[in-house]
DNA sequence: AGGCCGACTGAAAACGTTTGCGTAAATAAA
DNA sequence: TTTATTTACGCAAACGTTTTCAGTCGGCCT
């Protein structure tokens, strides 16, 4: 079978590759009756120009990578939603990376990067990265660069996030408005920026509201599920004191439950528990639980229209352009005053 | 900043670029010398190779497409983290494509892909696909194929599935144990393979069991999730005998939850519920819910395996190395016997 | 008639890499 | 010594596309 590219398209037609190619692109430069003439051939043909070729012609791949720490997550599931619908509708093709959080397979990925196989890139940070080094280095190749949700500092440019500090602060104002005293925060890594704004909003609400904060109620949780649901039910054991918890991560919320099940801790009776969460079936679960949820879909739409806004004007993404989009707290049973 | 690439490289070396580039590939033509001259210079300078000519001129991507119907659905976002980790073991790219299980979205993606981007596809077809031409054709530009979970039966190549019919059956007869006799069948779309198989593992439990198969007990789902709610509301209450129902697919099981809630009807005292999920909060819900549970994330491994075991031996795909892995029952409070 | 312009097309270079082939020197075999 | 063989490297073509440049042809203006 012949390869079907524009070089056996002009050999059919009795033109040349370049007329071919300019019909097909549709420059003015060529007739109509030839356009006609070519574009029923590729067509009938089905002809679909080498994008390898073309990319490495016009030095642009129309594709953006997203590097982020797991999909297994509706939060990250849901921003994937959004920048697929974004990237497709400007006609770019979406490569994902996974960092399961780890240092290490970031940096690879971001080195892999540098050989042009993408034109942007949107990154959340993973978990266990402290040093920027690598993403600094890939920022230097040219590489426009978009951050969402957890997101870089030291790196100038744009940023989508929701607004973390506000949220951290309401959910914990809203545990104390329902009568919790002493109040946990759940956070899975604090040198993350977002854990740390939620964790400055739990402090302020706290002291806003009289309370003293106790460093021995913020739990530091792990990757592994197992090992957190040994920390909270060593917590709660620990101080059985606590009548509020307030999860920054999903996981958290859930292993929460998990252990307050186990230990015969009723909710909301004894311990009223918050999280943030874009599970759907929060309203579903026994009791339903109240949470903080982020705008994901929104976000990801967002961060890529924003990438490639910047990737086709071929102008440098300023912090400027960042983005910051409300989380809503949906209040259920899990916060239910006694 | 001049490029850095094998030109420029070689320049600095005063070498080849056919040295040059042999040498980072650690061609045997090459002194081990100026192997560790080439290696110094192109790590100093991080050189990374431009994989658009690469893959032009190898005519190899490195690269595998993934086209789903949703990635905000657990089973899905599971698939792509075993893709994910097999194409990254094998040095493999991941391009995500979406369909929303649209017909006409599914169509423009494939005809996309025709243009050499990818070295092969890993494919759950739309819910909306009754043709099946445009697979057929990318199938005849030699492009590998593999289908997994919602398979395409008209394609020969391998397909990697759940065994859909004794799950089915499974489910079904897990509700007559429990003492169910009216037994609803929610499912999504009767033309997809899967649905089939589930539905034929339906009324195949009930036959065995002396049971009559009522067609009025079985429910199409649609796209559009309060339309289902809609749909199982009239159907609960134009049957009150109903006292069991068997969910194919995860989302119409939560929409059956919550138009039990809304009905005042009791899971599982008068109500018993199961239904195909991934979900990881299954055993949080209230009440926790029996679930057919498939191995998602073995799946997507397995299917990419594979399809990168063939790409890399450029072998056709036969459809006897198909996979069927076995999906589990997880009893909770759902089907609880009274 | 000569010059000019616009419409259309083709030749060829370029993107960065890989690779078949050639070749020179060095080594081994005869 | 001559003749193979090996080693190490360079030349140049090729992958399929885009784009610059040059060219042809007819028509229009002075």
């Amino acid at each position: 079978m012949t390869p079907v590219n524009l070089k056996s398209l002009a050999e059919q037609l009795h033109l040349s590759i370049a007329t071919v190619s300019r019909a097909l692109r549709d420059s003015h430069e060529v007739s109509e009756a030839t356009k006609v003439r070519v574009r029923a051939l590729a067509t009938a043909l089905n002809y679909e120009p080498n994008a390898y070729a073309s990319s490495l012609r016009r030095n642009v791949s129309k594709t953006i990578g997203v590097v982020i720490p797991k999909v297994a997550n509706h939060f990250f599931a849901l921003a994937i939603n959004g920048i697929e619908e974004a990237a497709r509708q400007s006609g770019y093709h979406v490569l994902i990376y996974l960092t399961h959080d780890d240092y290490a397979r970031e940096v690879a990925i971001v080195q892999h990067l540098k050989g042009g196989r993408v034109d942007g890139l949107l990154m959340s940070v993973a978990s266990g990265t402290e040093d920027f080094a690598h993403i600094k280095s890939l920022k230097d190749t040219n590489l426009p660069i978009v951050f969402f949700d957890r997101v870089c500092a030291e790196v100038a440019t744009a940023k989508v996030t929701t607004n973390d500090y506000e949220s951290g602060y309401q959910a914990t104002e809203h545990l104390l408005q329902a009568g919790c005293r002493t109040i946990a925060h759940l956070l899975i890594s604090n040198n993350l920026s977002i854990g740390q704004f939620r964790q400055q909003g739990y402090l302020d609400a706290l002291t806003a509201h009289g309370l003293t904060p106790d460093p021995d109620l913020v739990l530091n949780g792990v990757m592994d599920n197992e090992q957190n649901v040994a920390l909270i039910r060593e917590l709660l054991q620990r101080r059985p004191d606590i009548d509020g918890i307030f999860a920054s991560v999903e996981r958290l919320a859930i292993s929460a439950y998990h252990v307050c099940k186990e230990l015969g801790r009723r909710i909301p009776e004894d311990i009223k528990i918050i999280g943030f969460s874009n599970l759907e079936a929060a309203s579903l679960l026994d009791p339903p639980l109240s949470t903080i949820t982020q705008p994901a879909y929104d976000i990801g739409r967002e961060a890529a229209k924003i990438l490639i806004r910047a990737v086709e004007k071929k102008k440098d993404i300023l912090p400027s352009q960042s983005l910051v989009l409300n989380s809503e707290l949906f209040q259920r049973r899990s916060t239910a005053s006694n």
